[in-house]
Formats: structure tokens, sequence, C-alpha cells
DNA sequence: AAGTCCTTCAACCGCTGCGAT
DNA sequence: AATCGCAGCGGTTGAAGGACT
């Protein structure tokens, strides 16, 4: 049995909406309000299905509704969010006034992704590449090793190849030094194609290397860590699959790599990608049952009417303070890698 | 200058949960 | 308890404009 139709699919325009209906829609609002959607589009006389009159006054038209850029600051909470909830775009939204979860998704999907991947971070499961390379190393037994790391390898490419081929990179092997310059460093290639092709092959390399020599993969997981210093020198020293460069950004950035020396430990940067937070296994599914510090339970999804719930000043989920939403590190490094 | 490719983002689609009956 | 209709959500699409060749 079919559900009826929110309107009559024959009756309505759709695509772009004009500033006339923008007006007709606007004003109408103005003086009757948002109740029933059903009857807006006829009383205000638009030839539109509520459910249109609906998304464009709730993305575009709604008077709080911030245009324009995100913010540094926005982004953070957008990438620290999501490493706690996922696609959950409506409970990110409600953290950055005057933003719909259209742009968050949007901003998500088109900036905040490749960024992550340029940072050498699985934008998934806010890991280190490496990390899941060598995790796929070191978990199985080599018969089934190689056919995974490849799917695996798989999977990565095309946001690796994307980011190869946009910058060059000096891309560095794990033996190599870089102050030596020796000739482990891949030169540049002259076509796109035998680079994306000589890439893949490093990284393959690097990727067998890894599997058959296990001594070297990183045994620590510094992003679990919160006493440990984690160093760019973690993932250089493991599979040595990413270049140091990019290595460098594994941990969000921060104290590891804008701050070489101090290893600051900022609670941004351990609450970013901690074991317990950050893996999409383990990531908030909607309407699963999530649990306070105090054990009450509370719902995900559209149950939370008030995401404060979970994102308080408090920061009951992250244990940090709310000030560190913003790590003035982590923004440089973030932004350094435009 | 023209054609192609890429990026962005508004809008749509289908599904789900909730409240009313 | 079952059904219905609505609102909201997340995934996907496609038009438009910009960048590149």
């Amino acid at each position: 049995m079919g559900r009826i139709p929110c309107c009559e699919k024959d009756n309505v325009k759709r695509g772009q909406w004009t500033p006339e209906e923008d007006n007709k829609l606007s004003s109408y609002i103005a003086q009757h309000g948002t109740r029933n959607w059903r009857l807006i589009p006829k009383n205000a006389g638009l030839q539109r299905c509520g459910k249109s009159c609906r998304l464009r006054w709730t993305n575009y038209l709604r008077p709080d509704l911030k245009h324009g850029q995100f913010s540094d600051a926005e982004e953070q909470t957008i990438v620290k969010l999501h490493s706690v909830v996922g696609n959950r775009w409506s409970l990110i939204a409600a953290q950055l006034p005057g933003r719909t979860d259209n742009d968050v998704k949007n901003h998500w999907n088109t900036k905040l992704k490749k960024k992550l991947s340029g940072m050498g971070i699985d934008p998934v499961t806010h890991k280190p590449f490496s990390h899941l390379m060598a995790e796929i190393a070191t978990t199985l037994a080599p018969p089934q090793v190689a056919h995974l790391a490849e799917a695996a390898l798989g999977c990565f490419k095309d946001e690796m190849l994307h980011l190869l081929t946009k910058k060059r990179i000096d891309f560095q092997l794990q033996q190599s030094n870089p102050a030596q310059g020796n000739n482990t460093t891949v030169p540049y290639v002259s076509s796109k194609q035998d680079e994306k092709d000589d890439t893949v092959e490093k990284i393959k390399l690097n990727l067998s290397r890894a599997i058959q020599e296990p001594d070297m993969l990183p045994m620590n997981k510094p992003w679990e860590s919160t006493s440990t210093r984690a160093t760019s020198a973690n993932f250089e020293g493991g599979c040595g699959v990413f270049p140091a460069s990019v290595t460098g950004y594994h941990q969000y950035g921060p104290s590891s790599f804008a701050n070489e020396g101090g290893g600051s430990g900022s609670p941004w940067s351990q609450s970013m990608c901690t074991g317990s937070t950050c893996t999409a296994g383990e990531q908030v599914r909607s309407h699963e049952k999530l649990k306070d510090e105090n054990g009450e339970e509370f719902q995900g999804g559209k149950e939370i009417k008030n995401a404060s719930s979970i994102f308080n000043t408090d920061c009951v989920l992250w244990d940090i303070p709310s000030d560190d939403l913003i790590n003035p590190i982590y923004r440089d490094a973030f932004n350094n890698k435009e």
C-alpha cells in the first residue's frame, strides 16, 4: 500500500525558486507562521508542494540563517562533532547557530572531507589512513591481509589520488632522510596518469612492506593516549604509506604538528580522535540509546529536541572544556593545508 | 575562444519516527 | 493496537558557474 503523495505532482512547480515565490512564501509565513506545510503553498498562492516550501524556508529564507563562508571555529566544531555522532547533520547543525543541516552536510562533503583526507585522516573513522592500513596488516593472517589491504587501498585510493594529483608532494619513503635528500625521494612525474600509477605503486609497495615487516608497524595508538607525546614520527616510523608532510597532521595537527617540541597534549587533539569515540563502528547511530555520564539513557536522532543535552557547555561526552572546541593551534594547522 | 572538467550548493527523493485518531 | 498523515532527516542529483586545457 503506497503512501498518499504529499502533493499533486502534476500541479506543482519544481526547481529553482524565483524571487517572487520567495516573497510570497516569506510574507505568508511572516503573517501566519509555519503551521501545516501542506496548506501553506495553497494559501500563499504558490504552485509548490509543502515539502518544497518547508525546505526553501528552513534552508534559505529563515531570517536567522547565516549565509556565507564557514568560519574556522565552525569547521572545527563540525569535524569534532562528526567524529562523535557521524553523519547526523541536524544534530551538528544545532550546535552552529544560523547553519542548517543542509549547509553543514554540503560543507562537509565538498570541503571538510577533502581537508581531512589531505591531512592523512580518514573522514569516516577520523583515524589516520596509515593507522587503518596498519590495523589491517596487524590483525589479519598473511593470506587474507593482502586481499583486504588491497581492498582498503581501493577505498582510500580516490581520496589519496585526489590529494596527490592536485598537489605535488615530495613523497618520502619511510627510510629516507629528508635532510639528506637521498634518491629514495620519488621524483615528480610528468604525466598525470603516470603520477597516479606511480603513487598507487608506492602505496602498495609500502603496504606490502608493512605486512612483511610487522615490527615496523606502530604498535602504540597515540590518539588513545593522553600522556604519550605523539609525534609525526609515529607514522613516519610506521608503515610509511604517507609522506611525512601528511602524517604530520595525523592527530588533527595541534601539538605534534605545529608545536613539535612542545607536545601540549591538548584536550582538543585527544578528544578529536579517541578510540572510544571516533571509529565508524562506534559512532552513535540514530535511535541507539546513549548514556550520559550518570548512566542515564537518552536517545539519538530527533528524539533529542535540545541537542545541548549532549553538546552542553561541559562537554560531557568529550570530557573537555568547551573553550577547547576552538583550538588555535589546530585551526592553524587546518588552514595551512589549504 | 571554445570545449571539457570540476566544484558548489539548492533542491529533490525516499525513508523514518511521532502524534493524532 | 493499528493506521494515517505530517515533519524531519540524510543521501543523492543536477544546474550553474568557475577553472582548466
